[in-house]
DNA sequence: CTGTCAGTATGATTTATATCATAGTAGTCT
DNA sequence: AGACTACTATGATATAAATCATACTGACAG
């Protein structure tokens, strides 16, 4: 299968329009936008770019779900971040004018809308309040990784992977579509490590599962165990 | 000692000039900046802010050297950014208009420029090439926090530390003045271990060192330790 | 010039977690 | 239906790094 177009011209601006980004956006801007952008759609497990290609492209996710990564130096994959529909992604490395930092998989089937560097940054200088919003968006996600830099470098595995799995329900609900192998990734743990934790939780009454789904059942003791450590 | 204004208003006009959020500013913006802008003086250990409170300013360090941390759920401190003259912190807060994600510290006598949120707000909506230079400013600090991310999720702490004196170095030049405690509260490691492994990078001439500070001898030999593991 | 304290150093011991090994299990593809 | 593969599970073992303990050293304050 090939990376065709899958949407109208309409559609994509109504793609856009839910975006975090862009929804502020008239109707007229926002079908300009769409001209500037292309959908692509891209099938489970491929990557809409890797970490140091030269960053050509802006992406926003329309449908499916995008997962940001790295590789450490032993090739262990490390997820940086999940994106849902709506989403930007790949825009660091636009704004900076360097390599992508992190690769870009499709997580599940996806589709895309790419907007052209050059097309994305004058698109920004005609509209300020969507900078505005963009800078809004990035604090956002710099006090995430905040967080997220903390736990790794002060918590044990078990809070980390609590407190991954409650970031991933404030995004997503009581139900999450990873595998104990992303929520690793995530929390920087191995599956073996995520496997173990997680069936403690499962017997615990917190979480329950199945295939390629957990389910929090007790956010209370969830959080209660993200805190520290069970003996208090 | 209390916290006096210490810089003339002409002073403060030229120490904005020279931070990298507001350098291309003209010389009539700067002065209305600056007019909007307090001087602090903030003695070494004193904290700006504290994480958890409401954000009222955003500051511009102008001289000195801020920390800027966080504690993790066993009162371990967690060393999340330093900053250095010219800089912006306390951004994401402001921007998010959520409590800060972490406290701000003076690791020696500084001096800050506090600017009133909503002045702030209102000066970016009125100088949108001012939000331009944020965003730029933004992506650079994701891009090295996920480069952190990857290396606590997935470097021994060898390769932590290494890591993190490189970085340091990229800044800050050949020579740091930061304590084994320090480099340890960065690399997510523990002092002891940092004393160890310093220890031995001092053995094998790759640093030296007096109290208080690393100068790196061989930032080719700690690069190739940065990669991987010695024995490849 | 002496006491105090933060920083540096080093050894012994413990422990959390990775690693290695093996196996069952549920989807999915043909 | 059968085969294949990704996911889940669990035990045994190894080990990197934390923790605990003790001491030396240089800087600075009184």
């Amino acid at each position: 299968m090939k990376d065709a177009d899958t949407l109208s011209p309409e559609a994509l601006t109504a793609a856009l329009k839910k975006s975090l980004v862009f929804s502020g956006l008239s109707d007229a801007e926002l079908a300009g936008l769409s001209r500037l952008a292309a959908a692509r759609r891209l099938e489970a497990g491929r990557y809409a770019f890797w970490e140091g290609d030269t960053p050509d492209y802006f992406y926003i996710l329309i449908t499916g779900r995008i997962k940001v990564l790295k590789h450490s130096s032993q090739g262990k994959e490390v997820i940086i971040a999940f994106f849902g529909p709506g989403e930007m992604f790949g825009e660091v490395a636009v704004f900076e004018g360097r390599a992508y930092p992190a690769s870009a998989q499709a997580a599940v089937e996806s589709q895309v809308a790419a907007i052209k560097k050059d097309d994305l940054l004058s698109f920004l200088t005609a509209h300020p309040q969507v900078v505005l919003r963009i800078i809004n968006i990035l604090g956002g996600r710099l006090r995430e990784a905040q967080g997220r830099l903390k736990d790794l470098a002060g918590e044990r595995v078990e809070q980390r992977l609590a407190r991954t799995l409650l970031m991933l329900s404030a995004k997503l609900g009581a139900s999450l579509p990873f595998t104990r192998q992303e929520i690793a990734d995530m929390a920087g743990t191995t599956t073996e490590t995520a496997i173990r934790i997680l069936g403690r939780l499962k017997d615990g009454g917190i979480i329950s599962s199945t295939r390629g789904e957990i389910t929090i059942l007790n956010q209370d003791k969830l959080r209660l165990l993200s805190e520290g450590p069970p003996q208090v």
